[in-house]
DNA sequence: CATCATATGACATGATTATGTGATTGGCTA
DNA sequence: TAGCCAATCACATAATCATGTCATATGATG
């Protein structure tokens, strides 16, 4: 038996979920409640759902607020979003916060039913569209990494070593060169990259723009 | 008409997909091939099919590689990984590559045709259980980001000031103190991370370990 | 073959950083 | 109120870094 809880303050939607829910033989739906503030109320004082239904615009504290805190105080419980919203950032944020799931309101009952489930066997429900934009997320943030810099496999050696922190002398041993030579390859490298610091390197080396 | 090529080296899978999706009466799939090598061969010679197929354990290069040299000829096809693997980096780097789904060979045929039909409509098909990876990817990525330093909101401004590649000197200026008591922030900042350089401030700092 | 980029090394010097050892002030709290 | 901590500043010194100038050797490329 799967417990559900329910934030959503469009009462409408609200009772109509959680009956259908609470109808199916395997589920159980007793809490539908307006506000995140109210959920957490209830939390403190009754048995924990094992599925939370969260809508994000709601009254008082945002959906997105809530999940940070009900997944830091109660962290098995499994949150589910489901809203109207598709845009990127607030699928993102929410996702970061601690959402497992993330649905449209356009979402069928029966269809919502089945992300339950899968959520409760471990699966991340998420509308194709919306995978298409973590997808999207994913690959815009990761791609940038590579803006292929100049400089050698030698140079790109030194830096590493400044990345680890170590002194020009560290260097010279790991690579088993003299410190001079180290010199040598910090001055290319600064002239290449246009600064004229370690920690300049270290700090583009890290942002990827090396 | 979707029309659909296939990567795969085990001849059986292959041709039974094959099969089932060509005699689709929206799809058709006439192209079945060993390795991304031939595959590329095909492209060259031949119309693109919208949507590819992909294994990653393939003969010479692996579908992997793949992905990205297709994607950056050929953007305009869709790529959907089919295979076994299912640990979080191969599926990293394949939706970082450029595929825009991923499904696991125990996929039965039919869930397979209505992941080509979401892929082909903007979608992103992933079984529940890859969704949950990504996600996981995601927070782990992002959730680590505020470790809750004990740095002072002002030694917290000096690391700033060190990010940026400032020298003492202009990190005094920025603030308006005196290189000394940039030092004295410094020293604190040093005992309270356990690091004794800049270098090291700086790339704890842009790794998020502060 | 001449030239250029890369990798290696040396010597030198001024600038910056790392670290030790202090001190003073203001705010918070046991 | 006594004590602690954050923030401020000072002086000193050794280590490290940034930069200038120069040199040798090797491999690739026109």
């Amino acid at each position: 038996m799967i417990t559900i809880g329910i934030v959503e303050d469009n009462v409408k939607i609200r009772s109509l979920i959680q009956r259908y829910l609470d109808m199916q033989e395997n589920m159980s739906c007793k809490v539908a409640l307006d506000s995140v503030e109210e959920m957490l109320e209830h939390l403190k004082e009754y048995d924990n759902p094992d599925v939370l239904l969260m809508d994000i615009q709601l009254p008082g504290m945002s959906g997105i607020e809530g999940i940070g805190i009900i997944k830091k105080e109660y962290p098995d419980i499994e949150i589910m979003m489901l809203t109207v919203y598709h845009d990127s950032h607030k699928i993102f944020d929410s996702l970061v916060a601690g959402a497992s799931g993330y649905l449209l309101k356009h979402t069928s009952l029966p269809e919502i039913k089945e992300s339950i489930e899968t959520l409760a066997e471990g699966g991340a429900p998420m509308s194709p569209q919306i995978a298409r934009k973590v997808i999207q997320h994913f690959s815009d943030t990761e791609k940038k990494k590579k803006p292929e810099s100049n400089l050698t496999a030698r140079e790109q050696d030194i830096v590493n070593g400044l990345v680890d922190g170590l002194s020009y002398k560290l260097i010279a041993d790991r690579y088993d060169i003299s410190i001079d030579t180290v010199r040598a390859h910090i001055r290319n490298i600064y002239k290449k990259l246009h600064v004229n610091s370690k920690a300049e390197v270290i700090a583009k080396s890290l942002r990827g723009e090396i």
